[in-house]
DNA sequence: ACCTGAACACCGTTCAAGT
DNA sequence: ACCTGAACACCGTTCAAGT
């Protein structure tokens, strides 16, 4: 009796991931527009109404798709706080993995953009919203670490930002506005521009100079940074984005 | 028979603005989902196939409305650039203005950045593209003016960045990611920053100090820059933002 | 207790019929 | 030559009927 009811739930709970994954990819595919009911029914191979028992309307469940989308940065950003070196080494590795995050995912990236836009959180339960504001405080108090730990090592004195978390919130809003500005169509080279997704680091480099973070752009090998991040705590997800020549001789 | 062919023509125009008069309002008061044929119809007192002879979708008609509201914008970045004074305060100037702009108008910015989206630049045809773009490289030189100002003058020296397009980028993204992040509802104050909207400006300075653009932060007085903006250049949207008490005795 | 899918409401777009 | 609005296609959501 018992277990013919927890392997109900256990149904219930297997076709809630069914009709994610299934969504998730009509998502990907088609954008919020392709999310169908009828669609999404057919390939679950239950009824629309079903769904509703899942989640309370379609936002609902985009959302649902976006917040698991959004663990893979969360783990990027987990790896880069573990890279042995500098503090500034260590917020240069998560401006990487951001990058690399919206490289590998740019449709994902656009899509958590469509969340968060005020006519679509409007409508989501109070539920989703307290995850989606979780999964953000997760992501920030990540980056905040090496921001901490250089203030107490001396490497970083804040001038004009007055707390730690002012700091947080420049970076990320610098690596946000590149990467966005990134994924929109907009042609920078005809603006110019000849190595758009070069920017990114330098200016990242730029603005740590001009918190005074320790060591200078100048005075270190952030080159040699990079590399060590490409080839050992990034090593597959560099290879995911560039895939080697196969059957080179 | 000229003059009643060019009444007509006339009529068709004076239509046009009319629809997007409407079109305008109902975006801003009810997002995209909320222009409505039928309910744009009935406030242009004409049929829902009229709107097709002017517009070839629902996206094209909103996306002429964003470009309608971006002058507003572009009229800013013009004054911003008159500013007398050092090329830095220029910059200052126009990184107000865009704050300015999203301040006084976080709904029409948010509704721009819907038809960013590739699935709204998807539907439009090629010649409000082309319009689109032609906006943004408006705006894009206008910002290109006082860096260019500074390289000649000697106040800026690109030493990482490769030419003046790419500062112009930088800029460009961090204002915006500033603004993006502001305009969304993440609860900065519940994550550490007390005076989120105050980030901008310490953020801009840090990262023009970081570039090294003369004078820097700590050689000038770039508040008493910001209160001649306010009380100058842009006083009328300062006024605007921030009504003053009235009747006061 | 859970599932189904017909039914409803709503909306973008078209086009035959009208002027 | 221009305008109209009925008609069509499509989709999110609900709920009475079924198991």
């Amino acid at each position: 009796m018992n277990d013919s009811l927890s392997r109900k739930q256990r149904e219930i709970r297997q076709r809630e991931g069914e009709i994610l994954n299934h969504a998730e990819k009509l998502l990907h595919d088609h954008g919020f527009h392709g999310v169908t009911m009828e669609r999404l029914a057919e390939l679950t191979a239950c009824s629309r109404g079903t769904i509703y028992q899942h989640f309370t309307n379609k936002e609902d469940l985009c959302a649902a798709v976006c917040l698991d989308n959004s663990s893979q940065l969360v783990e990027l950003f987990q790896r880069a706080v573990t890279f042995d070196g500098e503090s500034r080494e260590q917020i240069v590795a998560i401006a990487i993995a951001h990058w690399l995050f919206v490289s590998l995912n740019p449709t994902r990236f656009r899509n958590f953009q469509s969340i968060m836009s005020s006519a679509f959180r409007e409508k989501l339960p109070a539920e989703r919203e307290t995850q989606l504001f979780q999964r953000e405080e997760t992501l920030f108090k990540l980056v905040t670490r090496p921001v901490q730990k250089a203030v107490d090592d001396g490497k970083l004195v804040l001038h004009q930002f007055h707390s730690v978390a002012e700091v947080v919130m420049s970076l990320w809003a610098h690596s946000f506005g590149h990467l966005y500005l990134l994924t929109t169509h907009i042609p920078f080279q005809d603006l110019g521009v000849e190595a758009p997704k070069g920017v990114l680091f330098k200016s990242s480099h730029t603005f740590l100079d001009g918190l005074g973070w320790q060591p200078l752009a100048a005075d270190f090998d952030y080159r040699s940074t990079f590399e060590r991040l490409q080839q050992e705590l990034f090593a597959p997800e560099f290879t995911a984005l560039h895939p080697p020549q196969t059957a080179q001789r």
